[in-house]
RNA sequence: GGGGCGGUAGUUAAGUUGGUUAUAACGCCGGCCUGUCACGCCGGAGGUCGCGGGUUCGAGUCCCGUCCGCCCCGCCA
């Protein structure tokens, strides 16, 4: 008998054939997914990415096949050698390859396999732990084969577009200097220099800008990003961005060649022509309209000013606010009338979570009657006023807060994707992209009222804003810009800093003196000097990409080997200690006692 | 750092006011079965109720602590 692989070869893959193949002799392997064993015949459902082939095993067609087939169990390995043949009426109209089968001559049982924890089946509701735990076996399901077969796709697309625009695929390092701003580091020891470390990168942003300094125009790179923050749905604590840099450019032309990379995706893997270019929105106008830097622009419910139509007003509650200095803003739920009191109180403790003290509401009744904890406060006139600015209409009901700007916006900037999520305001393949443009360079850090960069330090200043540097660096806006989907932030990127003056302007600032500026980014102020060309990139969440693409609410969907939420890996038991020996050699002394590590080396 | 939800056979879940031997489905094992494709039929095995402590005659159930997973706030230049 042949042996598989060795004599003979793998013909096609599990996904491949139909009734064009009629009559061909056959070799395929792959997984045994599923067995019908009926007595006389054997079926076995074959298994590889591609997808699954019925194979037959026929006592009548070959006995040995015949006797070895059963005893296949789920998962085992195995080759086979067979006649391709047309099921007849008998096809399976779920299944690719379901007008065909194959009648086995030869079986070869290449590994057994132990029962899985959980089915190799596409709908599982397995507990994503013990998913996590036999990631090798999750990773054989399909919808995670198939979003990892997608991402692979969207690199490749990504590196055509770069190169044919030109760019260069350079790598940077991963053992760089730790910084204090930003996100916290990974750090690792050095052995050779106690006491010092190295830090894994929160970005290539400083090398990217070293590449222009050193000529070559148009970089980029699908690199590995580390930040050591908590998690969330969609955040690792290490990730994969498409870096990107350009010389002698304006945002326009890193923006355009951005929304090339995005159209061709979505052409390619979605088959959606997403019109370009996007459209342009400035920060301040999004916080102001939608709450939030990141607007969704698949429904209305905008948000709505108010400060003036009730600084003067009998609601107290609302008034002080807006003569303190705050923000009263409400949303018009169109149409949400059906709304019940148990929804809005719903509504109220969601608002509370980003730190409003309460949610008032207005259900518009027939001839416009206000049915609203709040509407004794108001004269008929400001009522009136206040329906017309916010266009009330009967079935409508309006959600109002009352607080610091930033509070008012981020409780209804996000109480409103929350809505239109709960109602289904947009169809699951509608896409809106747009740029965020016009950020401010700087904010204000709540805790020690020093000015903090929005971006980060390297973010070129508005020219026409140079001279507010000094004096009022609030007011200076960037010329920097985000990329923004369905109310997610997909990318973002500036034009840089080149002038070695203007550095020095924005650490001073940022209330970095000489001498920590020099120690910090000495090199990068250092190459300033030396002839650097105006310059710009950007960076695209490539997890975050694909995770929208692939319409997965998690980021675990997406990656193959990824983090909990604790950043751990229940694969690996990682992190894990390391022995004495190892930590004496790095130079490192542990602050967790001991004894505390010796149980926690037990418990494994 | 804070808030919420969850943890019971391999998996997913049920489990009443604290009370007999902790149920079910799927999976698994054995047998039967000539066309199935969520195959079918018969039989069977399988439990540290996350872990530790407490209350009680008695705890899956009540109390305290703790670990793990998920979602959110803070954080994420």
């Amino acid at each position: 008998m042949a042996r598989l692989i060795y004599d003979q070869k793998r013909t096609h893959s599990c996904g491949a054939l139909n009734k064009a193949n009629d009559g061909e002799e056959v070799v395929l392997m792959g997984w045994v997914q599923n067995r019908r064993d009926h007595g006389g015949c054997v079926f076995i459902d074959l298994r590889d990415r591609e997808g699954l082939t019925q194979i037959v095993f026929d006592p009548t067609i070959d006995s040995g096949a015949h006797e070895k087939a059963g005893q296949l169990r789920s998962e085992w390995v195995m080759g086979v050698r067979g006649k391709v043949r047309s099921r007849g009426g008998n096809t399976n109209p779920r299944l690719a390859t379901g007008e065909i089968e194959i009648a086995a001559l030869d079986l070869e049982i290449f590994s057994q396999a132990k029962t899985p924890p959980f089915q190799i089946e596409d709908d599982i509701d397995t507990s994503e732990e013990v998913r996590l735990k036999y990631r090798y076996l999750d990773l054989r399901r399909g919808p995670l084969q198939k979003n990892l077969m997608l991402r692979h796709k969207f690199n490749q697309i990504v590196r055509n577009t770069l190169t044919d625009g030109g760019f260069l695929e350079l790598e940077t390092p991963y053992l760089i200097k730790s910084t204090p701003e930003g996100a916290r580091d990974y750090v690792v020891p050095s052995r050779v220099h106690p006491g010092k470390f190295f830090a894994l990168p929160q970005s290539p942003q400083i090398f990217k800008q070293l590449f222009m300094v050193s000529g070559y125009d148009r970089y980029f790179q699908i690199v590995r990003c580390f930040r050591d923050e908590d998690l969330r749905a969609e955040r690792q604590p290490e990730f994969t961005q498409v870096d990107l840099e350009m010389s002698f450019v304006a945002p326009e032309d890193v923006q355009d060649i951005v929304e090339k990379i995005l159209a061709r995706v979505w052409k390619e893997l979605k088959g959606i022509e997403i019109p370009v270019p996007f459209r342009r929105i400035p920060y301040d106008e999004s916080m102001d309209r939608y709450g939030v830097d990141a607007p969704d622009l698949r429904f209305g419910l905008e948000l709505i000013g108010l400060n003036d139509l009730v600084v003067e007003s009998g609601f107290k509650v609302f008034a002080d606010v807006a003569k303190k200095g705050g923000l009263v803003k409400a949303i018009n739920l169109k149409g949400c009338g059906d709304m019940s009191r148990k929804d809005l109180d719903g509504l109220t403790e969601f608002v509370k979570v980003y730190g409003a003290k309460g949610l008032a509401w207005v259900k518009v009744k027939e001839g416009g009657e206000w049915q609203s904890p709040i509407a004794k406060f108001f004269s008929d006139d400001e009522r009136a006023a206040i329906a017309e600015r916010l266009n009330l209409e009967v079935d409508d009901v309006a959600v109002f807060v009352a607080d610091s700007a930033k509070v008012t916006n981020a409780a209804l900037g996000n109480l409103r994707k929350h809505v239109a999520k709960e109602r289904e305001l947009y169809k699951p393949d509608q896409y809106e992209f747009c740029w965020v443009t016009d950020f401010p360079l700087f904010e204000r850090d709540d805790e020690s009222g020093r000015y903090v960069s929005a971006h980060h330090p390297f973010t070129a200043p508005n020219p026409d804003h140079l001279d507010a540097l000094v004096d009022s660096p609030e007011n200076v806006k960037a010329l920097a810009y985000d990329a923004v989907l369905n109310g997610v932030e997909i990318g973002g990127g500036s034009i840089r800093i080149h002038d070695h003056d203007i550095q020095e302007k924005v650490f001073r600032a940022l209330g970095i003196d000489e001498t920590e500026a020099d120690e910090k980014f000495g090199f990068l102020l250092s190459a300033l000097e030396y002839g650097a060309p105006p310059h710009g990139g950007l960076a695209l969440g490539v997890d975050r990409l694909i995770m929208l693409l692939c319409n997965t609410p998690s980021i675990r969907d997406v990656i193959a080997f990824p983090k909990t939420q604790k950043q751990t890996d229940q694969m690996l038991d990682a992190p894990s200690a390391i022995d004495f020996e190892q930590m004496h050699e790095l130079h490192i002394k542990t602050a967790v006692p001991a004894s505390e590590e010796a149980d926690t080396q037990k418990e494994e």
